[in-house]
Order: C-alpha cells, then sequence, then structure tokens
RNA sequence: GCUGAUGUAGUGUAGUGGCCAAUCAUGCCGGCCUUUCACGCCGGCGACUCGGAUUCGAAUUCCGACAUCAGCACCA
C-alpha cells in the first residue's frame, strides 16, 4: 500500500513537517541534572486532594533542582470542560504554596493566555501540531484510520468475548478467532478509504501495534522501581474521529516537544505504559522518566480500601477552605505521607518553612497510604500552635469574610480584644493546641463576646447548690485582679470558708474530710464566667473579659441557679 | 475474566540476609504536672498476610497462594 498517498488522502491539510513543528520547540538550557516536570490536569473544575499531592512531587522535584515546573491544561474531551476550571486550579495550588514557573496562567482579563515559549499550554489549541505527527506515523505505516462504527465494534467485541469464553473451555482454534475479530480492523483497501473520504465519513486514527504481549519490556518507574511489562498489542487511537487526540498521543508529543524530564501521575496510568513506550518509540522520541505516584485511599462501608472519590470530605480541596485549615497545614501533612522521614525533619527543625525539607523520591512509598484525618489535625494543630496571635488572627477573620460573617464582624469589631483572645497560650516552649481548623475556634472563644457567650456545661448535683451561690458572692465581694497569685489567694480563702480544701495535697490525702477543693470553688467561677468545664487559665480569662463583666455574669448565674 | 501493582501495630512508616524478641510518629490506656482543659513529661498496648524454598541465619531473596487496589473507551 501506498502510505503516502494515505497520508495525502487522510491529511490533505497538514502542510508543515515534524523538523518545522522540533525548530519551535528547543531544547531548554538548564543546568546539569534540573529536572522538568508538570502538572497536566483535565480541566474538569475542581481540585482533588491527590491533585495537590502529586503536584507537591512535581514542584519539589523542579524546584529543587533547579528545573521548570510548567502547567498544562488537557483538555482534549470538552464533554468535561468546566469554565473557570483552570482559573479555580490555579489559584487553589497557589494557596498551598504550589506556584508555576512556565504553562498555562491566568491574564489580567480573567482568560486562560501562556506563559512561555513551550506553548500553546492548552491542548485544544495544538490541534495542527499533533495531526503533522500523525500524518508522519500514516505515512511510514505505523498507523492506519478506522472507519468502524460504534456498532460494529460493539459485534467485534462480541465475537472476542465469545472466544475468550471458548478459550476457557479449551477450544483449539479460539486464539486465532480471538486475534482476528479486532485484527479486522487492519484489513481496509485503499479503495474503501477513498470511498469513505470522498463519503464525508469520519474516521479514528489507530496506532498499528507491533507488540507481543508474550513478551516483556523491562521498564524504570522511579517510585514503582523495575518492573515487567507486557508489550502493547492494542491498536489504540491516536485521534478521535473529531480529530482530537487521545491522552496518549498528546502525552507522547506534548511531553517531547515541552521537554518534559519526570512525568509524574498517579498510578493508575502504569498499565498504559507499554503503550506510551509503543508511541514514543514510533515517533522517535526519547522516552521520559516516570513516576507512578501511589494513590491516597479511604476505606469504604465494607472496610475495604478505595480511592478517595470525589464524593468523600477530604477529596475536595474546597472541603479545607471551607473546614478553614490553613493551607501549610494540608501541606505539612501531605509532606508526612509523601516522604516518610519528614516528620523527623520537622522534629528537628520546628521553626523552618517545610519547603526547606529535602524532598526525596526515594522516600516515597509505592503502596496507597489510607488517607488519615487524625493525624491531618495533630498535624494541623501543630502548625496552628506555631503561629503568632497576629497570623491566626489574618487567617481566622478571612476564613470568617467567607464562612462565618456574624463572627467576624464581632472579631473585626475590636481588633486588640480578638488578638488577646488568640495570645493566650500562645508563644514559649509549651503552645496551647486548642485548634486545628478555623471553624472550630469559635466553639472555643465565643464565650469572650457577650454575643455569643452562653452557660452549656453545668455544675455537677453532687455540689450543694446554696455553697455554690456562697462562692459566687464572696468571690464577686472579694475579686482582686492585681495579679494571678493575689487572685488565687482569694480563691483559697473562699475555699477555706466553706470547708472546701484550699491545699490539694490536703485534699487528695483525705478527700472525704472536705465538701470538695480549691479546684472545684475555680470550676463554680469557671462555668459561670465562661459557661464550661474547661478553658484557658482562668485569671488569664478574666483579665481578658475585665472585672465588670465579670461580675455580671458571676451575678446572673448566681440568680440562674 | 485478563494484565499489572501493592501487602510491617488502628493509621502513616523505618527496615535491602545477622546490630530486629522490629524504629519513629500518631492513636488508645494509665500516671505525673496543672485550680480545669490543652500542652509537656513518664509508662503501657499494639505489627512483619499465609505456605513452601534458598541459607548456619529471612521482615529482608525466590516460588506459590490469598487479600486489596488499578487498568482493560473515540475519558483523562
Amino acid at each position: 500500500m501506498d502510505y503516502s498517498h494515505l497520508a495525502g488522502l487522510l491529511f490533505p491539510d497538514v502542510t508543515a513537517t515534524p523538523e518545522q513543528i522540533e525548530a519551535k520547540y528547543p531544547a531548554r538550557q538548564l543546568p546539569e541534572g534540573a529536572k522538568v516536570t508538570r502538572f497536566a490536569p483535565s480541566p474538569t473544575g475542581f481540585v482533588h486532594l491527590g491533585g495537590v499531592y502529586q503536584t507537591m512531587v512535581g514542584e519539589r522535584l523542579a524546584h529543587q533542582s533547579g528545573g521548570v515546573f510548567y502547567l498544562r491544561i488537557e483538555d482534549t474531551d470538552s464533554k468535561r470542560e468546566i469554565p473557570g476550571a483552570a482559573e479555580n486550579l490555579i489559584n487553589t495550588l497557589s494557596r498551598y504554596g504550589i506556584k508555576f514557573d512556565e504553562g498555562a496562567t491566568v491574564g489580567e482579563d480573567g482568560q486562560v493566555t501562556d506563559n512561555g515559549i513551550y506553548g500553546p499550554y492548552k491542548q485544544s489549541l495544538r490541534g495542527d501540531i499533533y495531526h503533522v505527527y500523525a500524518k508522519k506515523l500514516v505515512a511510514e505505516g505505523k498507523a492506519y484510520p478506522c472507519f468502524t462504527t460504534d456498532e460494529e465494534l460493539k459485534a467485534l467485541e462480541a465475537i472476542d468475548k465469545k472466544a475468550e469464553v471458548k478459550s476457557r473451555e479449551w477450544t483449539e482454534n479460539t486464539e486465532a478467532e480471538q486475534k482476528t475479530a479486532m485484527r479486522r480492523l487492519r484489513e481496509f483497501t485503499m479503495e474503501d478509504v477513498e470511498r469513505n473520504i470522498a463519503a464525508g465519513n469520519k474516521f479514528v486514527l489507530r496506532i498499528l501495534a507491533d507488540g507481543d504481549p508474550e513478551k516483556k519490556t523491562p521498564f524504570n518507574d522511579l517510585i514503582k522501581g523495575k518492573l515487567e511489562i507486557p508489550e502493547n498489542d492494542e491498536d489504540f487511537v491516536l485521534l478521535k474521529s473529531d480529530g482530537i487526540p487521545t491522552y496518549h498521543f498528546a502525552h507522547a508529543i506534548d511531553d517531547h516537544l515541552m521537554h518534559t524530564t519526570h512525568v509524574i501521575r498517579g498510578e493508575e496510568w502504569l498499565p498504559s505504559v507499554a503503550k506510551h513506550i509503543m508511541l514514543f518509540r514510533y515517533l522517535g522520541f526519547k522516552l521520559p522518566k516516570y513516576l507512578h505516584t501511589a494513590q491516597i485511599m479511604q476505606l469504604d462501608e465494607n472496610g475495604n480500601k478505595k480511592k478517595l472519590s470525589k464524593r468523600d470530605l477530604g477529596a475536595n480541596m474546597n472541603d479545607y477552605t471551607r473546614i478553614g485549615y490553613a493551607p501549610e497545614c494540608v501541606s505539612e501533612y501531605l509532606l508526612t505521607i509523601l516522604n516518610s522521614n519528614f516528620e523527623e525533619w520537622r522534629m528537628q527543625n520546628p521553626d523552618k518553612h517545610w519547603s526547606d525539607f529535602k524532598f526525596g523520591i526515594n522516600k516515597m512509598s509505592a503502596s496507597g497510604c489510607l488517607f488519615d484525618h487524625t493525624k491531618l489535625n495533630d498535624v494541623s494543630k501543630n502548625v496552628v500552635s506555631k503561629m503568632t496571635a497576629e497570623q491566626v488572627f489574618d487567617q481566622l477573620t478571612e476564613w470568617a469574610d467567607e464562612y462565618d460573617k456574624d463572627f467576624s464582624a464581632l472579631l473585626r469589631r475590636d481588633p486588640d480584644y480578638a488578638k488577646a483572645i488568640l495570645s493566650i497560650g500562645r508563644g514559649g516552649k509549651k503552645p496551647r493546641k486548642d485548634f486545628a481548623v478555623w471553624s472550630e475556634v469559635k466553639d472555643f472563644i465565643g464565650f469572650f463576646y457577650d454575643e455569643l457567650f452562653t452557660v452549656t456545661d453545668t455544675i455537677p448535683d453532687s455540689f450543694e447548690r446554696d455553697d455554690i451561690k456562697k462562692a459566687l458572692a464572696l468571690f464577686a465581694d472579694t475579686l482582686d485582679m492585681s495579679d494571678a497569685n493575689a487572685w488565687f489567694e482569694r480563691i483559697k480563702v473562699i475555699a477555706d470558708d466553706l470547708g472546701f480544701a484550699s491545699d490539694m495535697k490536703q485534699y487528695k490525702a483525705d478527700p472525704a474530710a472536705f465538701k470538695g477543693s480549691v479546684a472545684d470553688i475555680s470550676m463554680f467561677i469557671r462555668v459561670a464566667v465562661t459557661g464550661k468545664m474547661n478553658s484557658p487559665d482562668l485569671f488569664t480569662v478574666i483579665s481578658i473579659i475585665g472585672r465588670e463583666r465579670t461580675l455580671d455574669r458571676v451575678r446572673k448565674f448566681s440568680e440562674s441557679l
């Protein structure tokens, strides 16, 4: 068959040559060992935790090596595209400290544009380029058109299925039968093509696979290690009937032209590498290095691991924003599961930024880990505990502006007051670790605001209401706010007066001898003033609330008994 | 079904033939400290999927089984 005639028939409008295209994508001038990585999502509108996870790998690898990290939008499936998705993606990743050096970016007009000379970075804009290489493959007899309709394909598949059933029944001729079914696609004549083209029929372009699945190709994945994968024998689609490339074809061409050195993608692509090895070989391209990252998993209702899916809480990055995780918390958590030695490093370097950590490919796990909310919150509490009151105030109010406007109004009404509250237990060697997320702060500090103050906890019935009232009355009468010691001495006196132990050691030695202890007196005051059994240091709390409001609350509480 | 990947305490892991009756973190339990809580400190609980093989010796190598995950589209 005259393949160059066939190529002309299929791609009459393509005049450029691969050489002309290659000339527009010169080798990158980068230092020795610099890695070029990319994030190549399809713009489906939401950013997945797994996406941030993968993105961190690419970003770290590129930036730690003096390389380039770029963004390419894989919008070859127009059905799934959601407007504004690219912008959302860039903004979200930016929140987590992920910045692209090159690639698709959002211009001042809000439109997606190119930043860099290796574009366009949107696959939908690269149609001409793919067709040049497609034509070349056809001319070399490595790809062929397929005019088979969906229905015909289904019929072919049915034959294959039947053959499979037979093969399990050890019928002798099944293998041949099985092969012929899909292989029939390859059998066509130039006349068939000419007739179809003349009739205006659409075709898909298929690769002419020369692999033998009985043979294994050695393949080294940087995360999974040395693998042996069966050669590809499937005539997979390169160009869809609308002329748009499939992922496989676009991957080969784009990553070659854009000089990607390390392809980082989810392990769901691992079964496709045979196809990609074949494509790169057919095209004469150098195969990049691959890192197939393990997936972040979730337990389903049967207790089985499964991929963290769209609907699971924690999959969508908007969840984190809404719940109020500081971005650093998520980054740090991701790093703990990305590189097992990160936690160790963190303990040795408590004050450094995570980007100072030396990220290593060899420390990445080959197996998928379970998403652990408890661990995330632990990491988060640590991160938040190290922030200054100022930082907490800024992030908290920014969150509240969006998700709890009433609360944000209260905080902003008197920033100094809010910061005084947020300073409690902050700084020093043993900072309080009260909050993991901004949405829970209100529960902790709400009582500082009269608008939010309610008594939620009750004093156990084992205490006489009369004693409580007396204690609170004495407290109100003798309140000394000059300093913490003087303040607490008063409480002790009250305890003694009412038959409660003022000395904890004495009390512990013989609890039966007392109605309770100074701890219980404090508890009465705490419940009266904060409405809760637990709170930060009471004297500090009262100092912030102030004398008048404290006394007011004590009086009201006492009356309610 | 076929193909591939993965399998160390509840969770995330260290571990690449003897240093492993298995490391660290988190979790849970108990204690100390603290007027409460939180923090911190101390102590405890808890694991090499199973079966063969190689070896003086295996968590580590090989084979098999099992389990889990993924892929098998004109989706990425």
